[in-house]
DNA sequence: ACCGATTACGTAATCGATTACCTTAAAATA
DNA sequence: TATTTTAAGGTAATCGATTACGTAATCGGT
């Protein structure tokens, strides 16, 4: 009951061809024949069938994405940046949340890969991902998001600076008298942990603060973690400022200090390090480094897109 | 270069029908030829293509999501369990965001139709869904979720009660000695929009107090206009709470607070309505009527999923 | 007027699985 | 032993598009 190309093609007195022309226009056909086509089409509805589109062509107009956690606003607004510009485009997104895990992460690529996806945007969990070589189409690009992954893999990344927006945050604090700063940053073995921690500790070497082990703690990013962590800091260490890398540890954090009835910034500054506009509703409006998540996401979709189109671009991109 | 069943067939020395029944367990196999098979698709690291899958079974294994809103984070944690729930059935999801927009979710339908889906899960913009009965494959059950569509849809419903829910928050601030109490609205169409309008209302008339349309303010449900709205509600009535219908109007609405430097709730009440961990972040936590985004999620997918392996249920479900 | 080029389109093989219908050998029955 | 069942698996048509190749009609040049 299905309605084909074939029937298009009967009931428009053509070939399948030429209808699979018009529809593509991967060839030349006079004006008259392709109205009639495409009258007959709107008429029957006709929409082509997609799976048999790219069984054939072996182009399937989807794009998959993984992220860490869709619950994080981060990434949340990242995807509306990048649906929307897929939408332009023509693609549909195909998602999936990886639970910072790196077996989930594989098990989803190979699940794509069997949809055969035409292109692959990924905020990558920690670990190495040279599997990404053997176990993805051989020709779909693949866009790395936010995060750079371990060990090398082909790709581009869109990126953020974030050695420099951290070191920012921490220099801030410096220069408002600040000197026992703490952090929680989150999972070792992501660019985003790293280069932010490594941003705090340059801030405070140039600033000639010593770099206490003690007052750096290390959580998964979650909003749970940023409680506990945030409580340890307070009870063994006497720090005044606190910088923390991701915005769930940070409400974690503050959530504690609420409970705790410790005024921020009074009896602790606090700076956060992600895109959202909740912050300046705390009270105080709780100081971010800013993310453009949004237009990370539009970044990221368009450079993937010209690299299956095969427009060649440099190798990597940063933000 | 691909491997497809033939050579997996060819490889163990039995036919592509064999292969195919045991990759979904269709007939019986004897057990040596079946583990021969799988091993030879383990050593070949075989996957089963599947547009091939789809073209001829017209099933695919995928379920699409229409949201109004993905960086809603009521949207994003709904998503997050039915990301989860689809995951543990082995199906993938295609996302797109309808910006509330009736006409782009028409279009993200057909677009979704035309690639196959197994099944639909929607939160509908408001105006007349009539639409899907023509549009969507007769076999493709759809579940709606958080609101209900305006006419009548076939289709199942995961919604929570959200007159007993606004009426309860109004009642709240009623029974703090709040009288004259406004209200921001959501978009008008929306189940969601006026059955919290309608709790509101029945909550004030039980405690009788008048029902005032000067402070019914109607915004559109994005954090602009709860900014927008809260202006005009403090300029031109004297309200001394307020019953917001939404996340993301009630942080707009908040941000204006803070701008005017209003306490909340010495000075203005506010009570909101959704579901977010950050609520009890800001200054002083606020109140919220809880929705269990996640479990709605996790609901609807199990429905869907049910539906779509044709057990069936009862025909309307509520939360 | 004849011949090659060009224009516009048709024919049918193909993509990689699923599945209705056979086939063969062994087991069960008479 | 002859015949029917059953068990295990093979054959090939099929899903609905794409596309390499083929063909008929028209045109331009000489």
């Amino acid at each position: 009951m299905k309605i084909t190309m074939k029937d298009v093609a009967q009931k428009a007195g053509v070939s399948t061809a030429t209808v699979s022309h018009v529809i593509n226009k991967t060839r030349f056909v006079e004006k008259e024949t392709k109205n009639k086509v495409l009258s007959v089409m709107k008429k029957l509805s006709y929409y082509p069938n997609s799976a048999a589109q790219s069984l054939r062509s072996k182009k399937t107009k989807v794009i998959g994405l993984i992220v860490p956690d869709i619950s994080n606003f981060f990434f949340t607004t990242m995807i509306k940046g990048i649906e929307n510009t897929l939408k332009k485009y023509k693609y549909t997104l195909i998602l999936a949340d990886s639970d910072e895990n790196l077996e989930v992460e594989k098990e989803q690529v190979r699940v794509f890969n069997a949809k055969l996806i035409d292109g692959l945007i990924i905020a990558p969990a920690s670990g190495d991902h040279t599997f990404l070589e053997k176990l993805l189409n051989r020709n779909s690009p693949v866009v790395f998001i936010d995060r750079k992954p371990q060990s090398y893999c082909p790709g581009d990344c869109v990126l953020v600076d974030n050695v420099k927006g951290a070191y920012k945050a921490v220099s801030m604090l410096i220069k408002k008298g600040h000197s026992r700063i703490g952090t929680i940053t989150g999972v070792p073995g992501l660019t985003t942990s790293e280069e932010r921690l490594e941003g705090y500790k340059r801030a405070l070497v140039d600033y000639g603060i010593k770099v206490d082990q003690d007052l750096i703690k290390i959580g998964d990013g979650r909003y749970d973690s940023g409680y506990k962590l945030m409580k340890e800091l307070l009870l063994n260490t006497n720090i005044t400022a606190l910088f923390v890398v991701n915005n769930l540890m940070t409400i974690g954090a503050i959530k504690f200090l609420k409970e705790k009835q410790i005024k921020v910034p009074d009896e602790l500054a606090i700076i956060g390090f992600d895109d959202y506009k909740w912050a300046s509703i705390t009270n105080p409006p709780l100081s971010v480094v800013k993310q453009p998540s949004r237009r990370i996401g539009e970044k990221a979709s368009e450079l993937l897109i010209r690299r299956i189109k095969k427009e060649e671009t440099g190798d990597y991109k940063e933000y």
